[in-house]
DNA sequence: GTCGCTTGCCAC
DNA sequence: AAACGTGGCAAGCGAC
C-alpha cells in the first residue's frame, strides 16, 4: 500500500514556485487529482475560495486563490481535456467557477466520494475518513492539527492564516488522497459491478451544481409579512397562556405539562426513551382543554414560522435561495437539500409553498413520478396481477382493496388500509406498526396482511427472497446487501435485515431520478429551468411568454421522465397545470386558507391564527 | 458562550 | 416471529 503522507506538499510563494509547479504538470498520470479550501459551504451565498490543490501519486501543491488563482487556472487550461479526480465534485467545481471564467469538463471527471458511496454508502464519505480507512491511517492525523491550531488561534476557515503549516499541509494532503483513492476505488467498482451505478452519479453531479446556481426565487415581501404575523401570533398565544394558565413558555414542553398537570390532565404516553411524558401532537389533540390547543396552535405558528419563513429570508441572497443539495445525503442514494430544507415544506396548506415564484417572466411546472415506490415494489415482486393493473392505469390502492374487500367501489376507509399495507411492505413495518399509522385495531391489521399476501403471493416472497439473499451474504462476507438494478450497493444494519427491501425501492426510485435529471439536462432548454427535486417530484421553470411553446416544453419533460421499457411497469410522470407559484399545485385557493385553518378552534377566547 | 442530547415535526 | 425506511431542522436544557 502506498503511503501518500510521505508525499511531497508544496505552497505557492513564488513565481519560482509555480514554473516548478508547471514543470511537474508535465509528468504523465492518468489523472490530475483537485481539491479546494473555502471560507464555507455554499458559493453562491458569498462563500469563497482560499485554496486551490492539485495533486498526483508523487507532489500535493497548495495554491492560495487570492495571490496566484492565475496559476490555478493556468494548470486547469494546460490539463484541460484530460482526466480529473474530485472527491465531491459539485463542490469544489461549482467554487472555482464562480470565481474565474475556467470552464470544467464534466465528461472527465472522476468523483471518488461518488464511488465510495455506491460502494458503501453505511460509513462516513469524508475524504480524511475514507483515507484513514483505505489509504493510510495517518490520513485524518492532519485534521487533528489543524484543529487544534484553529482552537488555539480562534480560527475559522474563513480566518486561518493560508500560511499556516498546519492548513495547507493539511490541505495539501486531500488531493493525494484522492488520487490514490481513484485507484483503490475504480476496481472495486469494476469487481462488485456497480460501474452503472456511479456512473450515474457522476453524471448527475454536474446538474446538481447547475441547480445549485440556479436556486429558487423567493417571494421576500410575502416572506416577512408571514413571518411577522406568525411572530406575533405566537406572542400572543404566549401572553394569553401566561395570563390564564401561569405557562410562561409554550415552548417549553417541561413547562406546559406542569400547567396542564395543574388543570387536572393526566399524561399517559412515554416519550420515546421514556423519560418524560410525551406531549407531541397525538397527544395534544387528544386533550380537551384550550391550554392544549393552544399548546398546539403555537407550536405550528412557531414551526411555519422558524423553520420556513425565517430561514428563505435568511438564505436569499437578492431573492433567490441556492440551497445546499447533497447528492448523495441518504445511505440509499436518495440525494438531501439544506440551508434551507426545501424537501420538506409542508403540503397540509399551501402557505410555505406560496413562497416559491417562477422568475420574471417564467412559469413553474411539478412533474411527478406517479405512485413510484408501489410501482416498484410490483417490478420487484413480479406480482402479476398488480403488474396488470398498474399498466391498465389503475389506482394501485384502490385496486387493492377492490380484491381484499371483493367490491367495485371501495370505501375511503378501506382503500386508507390497502394503503397503509402496501407501505407497510415497503417500509418493513409489523403488524403492530400498521395498526398504528393506519388507526386500526390489531387483529384489522392482521387480518388485512393476511388477505394482502394471499392477493399478492409474489410480494411475500420477493421480501422473503431479499431478506434471504442479503443473510446468506451475511453469512459469507460479515454483512448483508442487495444491489440496485444499477449495481448501487445497499448494506444493511446488523439485526435489521428486513430494511433491504425499503434500500432496494428507494435506491432505485433515487436511481431512477437521477437518470431523469440527467436525460432532461440533456436538453439545453430544460436544464436551465431545472430547479429543484424532491424524491419523486421535479419542479420546472418555463418562460411564460408563448403559452404553446411552453406546454411543449413541459410535455417535452414528461415525457423525457418516462420509463417504459427498463421495469415490468412503467413510470408514468404526471405534469401539473403552469403555476404562478409553487401552491398552487396544491389546488386550494389561497384565500381560503385562512378560513380552513383558523376554524380549527371556535371555542376557545384564544388569539386567532392569521393564516 | 458552545456542544450534544432530547423531543418534536416537516417531507417522500 | 417480528422488525416501518430516508432525511433536515428548531427549541429547550444541562454540561462544559
Amino acid at each position: 500500500m502506498p503511503i501518500p503522507l510521505d508525499t511531497r506538499i508544496e505552497l505557492v510563494e513564488s513565481t519560482a514556485d509555480c514554473n516548478r509547479l508547471l514543470d511537474w504538470l508535465e509528468r504523465p498520470r492518468p489523472v490530475l487529482a483537485c481539491d479546494t479550501e473555502t471560507t464555507g459551504l455554499n458559493p453562491h451565498t458569498g462563500d469563497k475560495l482560499r485554496l486551490v490543490q492539485f495533486g498526483d501519486a508523487t507532489a500535493g501543491w497548495v495554491i492560495p486563490w487570492f495571490q496566484w488563482g492565475g496559476l490555478a487556472v493556468e494548470v486547469l487550461e494546460r490539463w484541460h481535456g484530460r482526466r480529473m479526480a474530485f472527491h465531491n465534485s459539485p463542490f469544489d467545481i461549482s467554487f472555482i467557477e464562480n470565481e474565474c471564467d475556467y470552464r470544467f469538463d464534466w465528461s472527465m471527471v472522476d468523483d471518488t466520494r461518488a464511488m465510495i458511496h455506491v460502494l458503501d454508502s453505511t460509513r462516513s464519505t469524508a475524504l480524511k475518513m475514507v483515507g484513514s480507512r483505505l489509504i493510510d491511517p495517518r490520513a485524518s492525523a492532519g485534521e487533528m492539527l489543524l484543529k487544534n491550531a484553529m482552537g488555539v488561534g480562534k480560527w475559522t476557515f474563513a480566518t486561518v492564516p493560508v500560511k499556516l503549516p498546519e492548513y495547507w499541509a493539511y490541505a495539501g494532503v486531500d488531493p493525494v488522497l484522492t488520487y490514490y483513492l481513484r485507484e483503490d476505488l475504480l476496481p472495486k467498482l469494476l469487481e462488485a459491478n456497480a460501474m452503472n451505478a456511479y456512473q450515474l452519479e457522476v453524471a448527475c453531479a454536474r446538474v446538481i451544481a447547475s441547480m445549485q446556481r440556479t436556486g429558487m426565487r423567493v417571494d421576500l415581501p410575502y416572506c416577512d409579512q408571514m413571518n411577522t404575523k406568525l411572530l406575533a401570533y405566537g406572542e400572543e398565544l404566549q401572553a394569553w397562556a401566561a395570563d390564564r394558565y401561569s405557562c410562561r413558555n409554550l415552548g417549553s414542553n417541561a413547562a406546559c405539562i406542569r400547567a396542564l398537570e395543574l388543570e387536572g390532565i393526566v399524561l399517559e404516553k412515554r416519550t420515546k426513551s421514556g423519560k418524560q411524558y410525551a406531549l407531541d401532537e397525538d397527544v395534544l389533540l387528544g386533550i380537551d382543554h384550550p391550554l392544549s390547543r393552544a399548546i398546539h396552535r403555537f407550536r405550528k405558528s412557531q414551526k411555519l414560522a422558524s423553520s420556513y419563513f425565517q430561514n428563505l429570508l435568511e438564505y436569499a441572497v437578492q431573492g433567490v435561495v441556492h440551497p445546499s443539495i447533497n447528492q448523495m445525503g441518504a445511505r440509499t442514494g436518495r440525494m438531501s437539500i439544506q440551508r434551507p430544507a426545501l424537501q420538506t415544506l409542508p403540503k397540509t396548506s399551501r402557505t410555505v409553498r406560496d413562497a416559491f415564484i417562477p422568475r420574471e417572466g417564467h412559469l413553474l411546472y411539478s412533474l411527478d413520478c406517479q405512485a413510484i415506490e408501489m410501482r416498484l415494489l410490483a417490478h420487484f415482486a413480479g406480482e402479476p396481477s398488480m403488474i396488470r393493473a398498474i399498466r391498465e392505469g389503475k389506482d394501485l390502492h384502490t385496486f387493492t382493496a377492490q380484491l381484499a374487500y371483493g367490491v367495485d367501489v371501495p370505501t375511503k376507509g378501506q382503500r386508507q388500509i390497502a394503503k397503509h399495507t402496501g407501505f407497510a411492505r415497503i417500509y418493513g413495518a409489523g403488524t403492530a406498526k400498521l395498526s398504528l399509522t393506519a388507526g386500526v385495531p390489531l387483529d384489522v391489521a392482521r387480518e388485512f396482511q393476511h388477505r394482502y399476501d394471499d392477493l399478492f403471493p409474489g410480494v411475500r416472497g420477493f421480501i422473503s427472497r431479499v431478506t434471504q439473499v442479503g443473510m446468506s451474504r451475511k453469512a459469507e462476507l460479515g454483512y448483508a446487501y442487495v444491489q440496485t438494478p444499477l449495481g448501487r450497493v445497499q448494506r444493511a444494519d446488523p439485526g435489521k435485515e428486513y430494511a433491504l427491501v425499503n434500500y432496494l425501492i428507494q435506491g432505485t426510485a433515487a436511481e431512477v431520478m437521477k437518470r431523469q435529471l440527467v436525460d432532461l439536462a440533456a436538453d439545453p432548454d430544460l436544464e436551465r429551468g431545472l430547479l429543484l427535486t424532491v424524491h419523486d417530484e421535479i419542479l420546472l421553470e418555463v418562460s411564460a411568454e408563448d403559452p404553446e411553446r411552453r406546454a411543449e416544453l413541459a410535455n417535452r419533460a414528461r415525457v423525457i421522465m418516462e420509463d417504459r421499457t427498463n421495469f415490468h411497469i412503467p413510470i408514468e410522470v404526471e405534469c401539473s397545470e403552469p403555476l404562478t407559484r409553487w401552491g398552487d399545485v396544491l389546488g386550494v385557493p389561497a384565500d381560503l386558507v385562512q378560513e380552513v385553518n383558523s376554524a380549527f378552534y371556535t371555542d376557545d377566547e384564544q388569539p386567532d391564527s392569521p393564516i
